[in-house]
DNA sequence: CACGCCGTAATCCTGTCGCAATGGTCGTCG
DNA sequence: CGACGACCATTGCGACAGGATTACGGCGTG
């Protein structure tokens, strides 16, 4: 198994390569944008890592050019924000799965196994909490036939709880996964959001509630 | 609509240029076959026409470079004589179409959109939304059965985002669709045709409405 | 020369965010 | 059992970022 891996921060990228390769995964590794088109030219690969900053350009522009070229090989993209906005963008130009930075390398596999496992779908399950149907991918939440339009703070809120529903996330899971490491938070920021979201959902009876453990943190149930 | 233009004879290509402009067509235009590599690499045409002679090589050669690349995008050649030896040779490379020189604009232009139409092109039918009807390779918007009459910079936003109506169309990806890359923006002025079709549309009452994702992009609606 | 299109920039407007003040709730311990 | 303290919920505020709009001037065209 062999994968590419665009990445210009050499600390992340040597990180990623060691690990993979200790798993038995071969990684070509470039920084540029334009050795990673050649690279993808002359050979097939398993799965694609692409970071988004690089030093010759957005790797979001790889994708276009990566299907328009017929392949279809899974990309993870890997950005140092995790916008659901951006999250957007990427996978609404192919890509398959999208990491915010910092994540853990256990992650990262996962989701390499993940994308590889089907055949090219970008199928994953939607989740599905009382009157709600959350796509983590696409990061956008139905309610009904309505498409609920969050604040990106409260929608990747509610994602991650969705993502776990039924089971306590904690405050600091929660911050991490929506705060990246420059942005830090010294207020109860989180709980606002928390309390803007419950009132959102009410509004729009979307049969699920938020529950808080004292102390730990936050859980997502359907009623 | 964009295509790549590989023309080395400035007074020629700079009529092409400047007809299909005004049809509402972008254009990049490069005399070197190294310049068009490198342009074909980084973004996706609509179309290429290619002149054979080039200072450096034959244009020719290009396209079994293209292809070998999985690119589709239909190329028409042009040459100076319209020898059906030439033509053979061109067609059997795998061009699309073949123009001798001199030719009038309306023909290049007629194959072009027939080069496009084509299904091994991404033949695009006409698309509709609302009371809309939008022909991306004609370049021309009907709203209920009067022609609309669109400013260049406004119909080529419009088809653009027409063309992947009901998705976000990155910023970027409306700049470099509308710009060619001598052309740079350093403003708004996206937003400000933005601003001005909306206008118009609800003016003619399209039946469509023109969504802004904050810091992402643009997203034709209908309603 | 009149008109329309375009890019620019100034201005206005809106939604979102972090913050903090206030009041409520829960658990614990005396 | 009651009171206190830690934790959480809610809400208004100010700051701010991005967009939206529009007036203006340049430019080309008919």
């Amino acid at each position: 198994m062999k994968i590419l891996l665009v990445e210009d921060e050499t600390r992340l990228a040597e990180a990623i390569a060691a690990s993979l390769t200790k798993k038995g995964v071969a990684v070509d590794h470039t920084a540029l944008l334009g050795d990673a088109i050649e690279l993808a030219r002359q050979q097939t690969y398993d799965a694609i890592v692409l970071d988004r900053r690089l030093p010759d350009g957005d790797g979001i522009t790889f994708i276009p050019w990566l299907r328009s070229s017929g392949v279809v090989t899974p990309v993870i993209v890997l950005t140092a924000r995790n916008e659901p906005a951006e999250r957007v963008a990427g996978l609404d130009l192919g890509a398959d799965d999208y990491l915010g930075k910092p994540f853990l390398m256990e992650e990262l596999f996962a989701r390499l196994r993940a994308v590889m496992r089907r055949p090219s779908a970008l199928a994953e399950p939607s989740i599905v909490a009382g009157r709600m149907t959350v796509d983590p991918i696409r990061m956008d939440v139905m309610v009904g036939e309505l498409q609920l339009d969050l604040p990106r703070r409260e929608l990747m809120v509610l994602v991650t709880l969705a993502k776990r529903k039924g089971k306590t996330v904690l405050r600091s899971a929660l911050e991490t996964e929506i705060y990246n490491y420059e942005e830090t938070i010294q207020s109860n920021a989180l709980d606002a959001h928390v309390s803007r979201l419950r009132k959102r959902l009410t509004d729009v009876d979307a049969g699920v509630s938020i529950h808080n453990i004292r102390g730990v943190g936050y859980l997502l149930k359907e009623h």
